[in-house]
Order: structure tokens, then C-alpha cells, then sequence
DNA sequence: AATGAATGAGTGTTCATTCAT
DNA sequence: AATGAATGAACACTCATTCAT
């Protein structure tokens, strides 16, 4: 292994359709979906090519089965993270950021992955990542409209604020280095400011 | 052609350079630098494959030649209008970010290319171009900090501020449509707006 | 089941054998061996890839079976109608064509595989399977010999009159169809005519 | 070169094409569509197997190519000996038999792949050499409509025997060889008489 | 500049067959 | 018998690139 962070699919009953999910993982996000060979896959994964075909039908469909793993997770942290906090949208709003982030951090080859590959996949999945997406991005969209409701929020662009948030804890992605200037939580702290600074809430200090 | 949009490489001197160029943007911009093959941008400029050899040495030089012009252009609309705006730095953020907006708007396919495939450059050229976009955000960072010394700007995390507001800017051409809710012009107040408030402007109203 | 006529293989003893034997039949038939693939028989017979081999040990091994099935039931079906004929060679000769073309408008997909699909056997199946077919083949040489010697028939080709009248006898599994112009009995009836006639049998009306 | 006869495809204008043509019709002649690869055939043809894809886009394509060179030969060759034949259904469809049965012989490969491998072309490469088929077809038909309508074949099966006949000859490629008991003039002659014995014809001797 | 022909390495995928259970 | 996992070789086809003209 030759990163820090966990493996994105934990090894639970067929072993060894979690090993090849977290090498394809890899692959594609050393060298992007059509970088990466199935030979790659195979390679990292420990098995051979033809093996492979045995667990996934095709390419196509083992990109697609990473990032609905990613997904799930990033949506389930987010998810219990909003649950979890207080019942004002100033709060549930910082947690909200602090889980995304947390997993962008945790997990960034999959959120590089599942922004830059998406585009690859067929039709059907794509369209069903994409709602799976969205419906991540309406947590946040309901958050922004409490706190607009509620008065907490002032942004007159309510409407695209959770998408303007959710774009710039996206792009960590592509610069963290968990050597960087700001720690982990650190980082959180600061993405949940930009946010409500951006919502223009009332006294977010 | 197929986009309203002005080509990206301008057809002066060489004729069929602009051409090629203009080609593997699209190429490139429908299926990926690596989805995409050099029959498909041979095809779309309307020439021989052979005869792009003729103009770029290989398949990452042209990669490399496209998102050259791209970022060319990006950083002379933003120091044009830096140039042509106000002292204080609100009002030269307000304008950095309308022009930046506005090459995404007119650019979209640019600008996606841009973010999306830099990574499969030769190291040398990548360098080369990671610098260039360094420079443009640069530009930001120093209205930042002058607004910070200003007291215009109130964030605490100037640092990292100028990186926030562009990856969301970024991401508008990944989902923006001409024919969407915000107009051009809507849609740079909008982002212009967003920014100040994330950097805790006074009084962006 | 999409095919009127009765399996080839009947179910007697081992039943998957024959299960095995008649998917094999119909995937050689619809794709030819080298284009049907020993997945294309599991799935026809309704068990796993790997079970195959606990029946036949190899895939040329089990077209050799499907074909000594056919060409048994074949030699099986002209041997019994020649014994059931009258003892002149003109009706020898039309029973025998009869029972040759009921074979081939009863397992036309067998007639077909066994036609195209022989060259594919392993030399020793392939060396076994043309001297069942050429004793079958004998038959119809025997008759023609005999109504040669009585008379009957005064062809003046009469050593390569068998093989002529079996070539056009076999091409029909190519293009019969079973709601045709002529019925199974009519075209048996028009088949043994074009055979006496060949043989330039007297008063063969 | 390992057979006696000409080539199929004459060396007219683009050479590397007549040549990749007849290594194709080899090639599959030898091992069947399906069991020969497009690496048997560039070796043939003493190419690179990439190469082959600059004269044909697919496997299937270059089949169909062989098909229709093989098929227009025939054509042409009935077509011409009829023209040359004298006026009587009798000669006519003798001038056919034995023009038909030339290429059978000097073309053995190429009739035995055009009967065998006819399946394997895509639908509508596989329906225009079917159409050009039954138009050779045709010709035997038109004969044998002639001599019913003259009274030279009594027949009353007039409307299947051409393919009865055709049939009968189309299998010679299956079993001729150079060396065999007849010559190949001897052969097209008992063909003939074949023929006519079949339409039951008035003194075809 | 411009082309068509050529190539060797590589692509995703399927193959017949074997193995462990 | 019966299965799912495994494998190495092969498949048709495409790749970026080069060469001769």
C-alpha cells in the first residue's frame, strides 16, 4: 500500500471483489479511467487480467461499482454528521462541511476519481451516480433553505450556494497533502467559515 | 461547428495550426485526452493523421499547445480587467472574478480540458502550465492581501481564500448550460458576490 | 424449447449427458463450433461451465458425440427402410432416398452440424465419423451397383451416382423450412424422383 | 504459394489488397472463419496484422470481400458460357453445368468458403451475396423453365431442380481432388449428364 | 505541407480448460 | 456430479508514431 488512508471498500464476505475495487481505485486515480489498463487492475489487485471478469462484466462496470462505494460512504457520512448536530441551520451546516471534508481528506483518490471519471461511465450508471450526487448536494440545499428561512442565512443567491460550497470542498481534492500547512481539522474549521461566510450568516464567529 | 462559443486559438499565421488546435480542444473535450485518439482530432480539423505530426511532435505537445492558449487567454482577461478596475480591492476582486467568470461562460470546453487533463502532460510542460495558472492566481492572492491589509477583508483565512473562490468558479464549467436560470451576466454578479462574502467583505452590498 | 423436432439425443440413462449433448447440437448449429463457446452449451443445458467436463472431456470431444448420435441415427433410419423395401433396386433406391430426407427435415440442425462442422474434429474422430457416413453412403452405392447390374438403372456414371444424389439430398437441411412449398412427404417424393431419374432408372413414373 | 491454382483476386492496381485477399481466402479455407485469426491472415499475406485494418475495417469485411470476388467470377463465367451456348435448353444448360463445374474445380477454396463461411458476414453483406447467389441461380432456372416450356425436360419438379443440381456440384469442392479418377473435363461432362438426367431430358446421349 | 501505408505495442474481452471444494 | 474461482493464451481491433513519396 502507498497510502495513508484506509481502504475505500472494507473486506466483508468475497474477498476478493474488495481487493480489486480498492486496485481499480488506485489505478484510475494514478492514471485516470482510460490511463489505466485492466491489465493494471489485475496487477495491483494481485489476480490476472481474465480474473477479473469473473467479479466485474467489464470496465465500465467496475468504475461504476468504486464510485457507488465512494458515494455511499460520502453520503452516509454526511448524512449521520447532519443528524447528529444541533437543530439550527448555522450548526448543521458546520458539521455538514466538517463530514465532507473529513472524507475528501480520507478518501481523496476516491473523490478524485468520482469528480474526474464519472464522465466515463455508460449512460445508465451515470445517471444513477449523478442522482445518488445530487442527493448528497440536497442535504445541503435543504440546510441552506432553513437557514435562509430562519433568517441565519442572508445570501440573495440561495439557490446555488450549496453547489458553490460543495465545489470548492470538491476541489481539495486535487491540492490536500496531509502534510500540509493545516491539519485535518484545521482544514474542516476553515472550509465550515468559508461556507456560512458565504451563506453571509449572521455572526458565524 | 457546433458551440456558439469563438474558437479558442484565433487563425492567424499558420493557418491550419489554429485549426489542429481547435480540433483536439474538442477532441479532447468530448472523450478525455487519453479517450481521445489522434484520428479523432485528425478527423475533426479535417486532415490526415499524418499531417498533424507535421505540426506538433506528439500527441502531449498538443495537449500541452491547447492549454497554453487556454491559460493565456484566461490570465490576460483577469489582468485586463484588474488593470481597468478601481483601487480598492473590493471593486478589483468584483471585477478579477466577472472577467474570470466570463472566460468559463465563453470557454467552457477550455476550461474543463484545462482542469481535467493537465495531469496527463509531460512533467516539463505540466510545470510549465501549473506555473502559468499559479500566476493568474496569484492575482487574486494579492487583492486578497491587500484587502486584508485594507481592512476590507475580515476573513481569518486569507491564505488559502483566493484557492477557494477560483475552485468554485473552476466548477462552473462542469455544469453550466447557456441556456440555464442565470444569465451570463447574472451568473458573474453571482459568483462576484460569493466571493466577497466568503472573504467577509465589508459592506459587498 | 424453438425448434418443432424432437431432440436428437434421446434422455435414456445418464440424463444430463444427453441434456448436455443436445445443447451442444444447438449451439454448434447456430453458430458453428469455433463461434459457440462451451459457456454458449452450459447456458443451453442449464448447468455450470465447469460440469461439462465431468461429461466430456473436451470440447472436440463432445462435437464428435453430438455428431456419432446423428450419423447413427441416420445410418440406423436408411438401413431400416432399405431391409423394409421391396428387393428391386428402383425401390430400394426410393425408400432409402425417403428415409435420408425424413432424417434431414427431422434433425435438419444435426444435418447441418454434421455437413459443416466435421472438419473440426480431432483427427481420429474425424477418421471415424467419415466411415460411418461412407457406410451409410455405401448403402445407396450397393443399390445403385445392383440396379446397374440388373438393368434397372443405366447411368453410365453409376460409381459417383451415390454421392451425387446424397450432395443434393444434404443441401436441403441449408434451406428447407418446415411451412414450405412442399410438405415433409412431398419433398421426400420429389427427392427420390430426381435420384431415379439420375440414375436413369427405366420407367421410373 | 501451396495450391495449384490461380489466385482468386488478380493483382490489379492496389496490390497489397489482392494479396491480403487471397491469403483471407486461404486462411479461411484452411481453418474456417471462426478458426482462423486476422493473425493467420496478416501472416499470410506477409503483413502486420495492423496493417490489414488499412485495407479492411473488420474481419467480417474482408470476408465479404472475398465472397464477392469469388461470386462474381462465377457469375460472370455461367453467364458467359450460356451467351456462347447454342439455343436449345439442352446445350444451354450443358455450357452451364460445365462452366459452373470449372470453377468449382480451379476455385475449390473459394467455392468451399463461399458455401460454409456464408453465415458468418454481417446481415447485410450476408443478404447481398445471397442476392448475387440466387441471380447465378437464376440463370439455371430460366434454362430450366426454357426446356420445360420446349418440351426437351419433362420434369415435373421443374421449380426445385436447379437447386437440386446446383447442390449436387456446389459439394464437389468438398471432395475433389486433382489427382482423383476423373479429369477435371470428364467431370464437368458427367456433371452435365447428371443434370440433364435429373430433368429428365429426351436423348441427352 | 500533405498523404497513405506501415508497424509494434497495447486495448478490453473471451477462450478452453483446470482446480479446490 | 456440481460449482465458482482461477489461469494463460488468444481474440479482434486501436493506438501513437514513423516512413516513403
Amino acid at each position: 500500500m502507498n497510502t495513508r488512508s484506509a481502504a475505500l471498500v472494507p473486506d466483508t464476505g468475497r474477498r476478493n471483489e474488495a481487493v480489486i475495487l480498492n486496485a481499480a481505485l488506485e489505478a484510475f486515480g494514478r492514471k485516470g479511467f482510460n490511463g489505466a489498463s485492466m491489465r493494471d487492475v489485475a496487477k495491483l489487485a494481485g489476480t490476472s487480467l481474465s480474473n477479473l471478469y469473473n467479479y466485474f462484466p467489464s470496465k465500465s462496470r467496475l468504475l461504476a461499482e468504486v464510485l457507488r462505494h465512494a458515494n455511499d460512504e460520502l453520503r452516509a457520512r454526511v448524512r449521520r454528521a447532519v443528524a447528529d448536530a444541533g437543530d439550527d441551520a448555522t450548526s448543521r451546516m458546520r458539521e455538514a462541511v466538517r463530514a465532507y471534508v473529513g472524507f475528501v481528506v480520507d478518501q481523496q483518490v476516491a473523490m478524485l476519481v468520482s469528480t474526474n471519471e464519472v464522465r466515463y461511465l455508460e449512460p445508465d450508471d451515470r445517471a444513477a451516480l449523478v442522482a445518488e450526487r445530487d442527493s448528497t448536494q440536497d442535504v445541503f440545499e435543504e440546510i441552506v433553505a432553513q437557514g435562509v428561512a430562519s433568517g441565519e442565512f442572508r445570501t440573495p443567491y440561495a439557490a446555488d450556494a450549496a453547489r458553490a460550497i460543495l465545489s470548492g470542498i470538491n476541489a481539495i481534492a486535487s491540492w490536500y497533502r496531509p502534510d500540509g500547512r493545516l491539519s485535518r481539522g484545521q482544514l474542516a474549521e476553515q472550509q465550515a467559515r468559508y461556507a456560512l461566510a458565504l451563506l453571509e450568516a449572521r455572526l458565524p464567529h
